[in-house]
DNA sequence: CTACGCTGTGACAGCACTGTCAGAGTCAAG
DNA sequence: CTTGACTCTGACAGTGCTGTCACAGCGTAG
């Protein structure tokens, strides 16, 4: 597919998709015109990237865990660097959740709410 | 106390300090010669800021409910437009903990930590 | 062939936040 | 008075993300 339909199908514009490659979060094919063709793996890693990102990830962050655990490498083995990093990651969005709940609390507390 | 004493009891910039006095969050008294002065109050309103904002509350979020529910006000009643406002931010707030959640689900997978 | 919609690239701009630097005033201690 | 730490303001820069615009090529339908 190309790129105006994976935008249509994950919600995230064009001008996103394209950022995404260029930040090597994607690497779609090229058609001898030059345009990108995408796959329905890709179509996964977007949701994932939308899933990660939304949480506060970096695209950064997230681009050397989007390989991992798709469909066709199930057993995937992150190396030790990169499980150190994403348990690093695993400490932050627990603090973040931590505070998410504090601050949860705060507003519930100025809306009588308990 | 003056801002750098400020800035080291609350782990904040003094840059960033000024900042949120720029966007309306603190008002601190000015010495004749114009040095801020800041009291024990505001040393809770930044926390309450560092906590919010950290949540991932812009400081424009922020700034109508920072007068709120401290010590001299605890039955701070917001007006109507400022509790809807609340409730969409709390809703906001449980969404953005659920996507975390998710996240880390598929950051705990990736550590096959179940 | 023409028209229209899609795609390509590159540039510019904006937001929210943050750092740094320059030039000048303040103030307490020696 | 001089020194050194602290403060003031204003400006410039950078990051991460996002939109928009301009100009050009592609590709299909009429």
């Amino acid at each position: 597919m190309q790129i105006g339909q994976l935008s249509r199908e994950t919600g995230v514009s064009v001008r996103m998709l394209r950022y995404y490659e260029r930040e090597g979060l994607l690497r779609p094919d090229r058609t001898h015109a030059g345009y990108r063709r995408y796959n329905e793996d890709d179509v996964a890693i977007v949701r994932r990237i939308i899933l990660l990102n939304g949480a506060g990830l970096r695209l950064a962050t997230i681009r050397p865990l989007l390989p991992c655990d798709l469909p066709p490498d199930p057993d995937f083995e992150p190396c030790p660097a990169l499980k150190a990093s994403l348990r690093q990651t695993l400490t932050a969005l627990d603090q973040q959740m931590a505070q998410l709940s504090e601050s949860r609390k705060l507003l519930a507390s100025l809306l009588h709410l308990g």
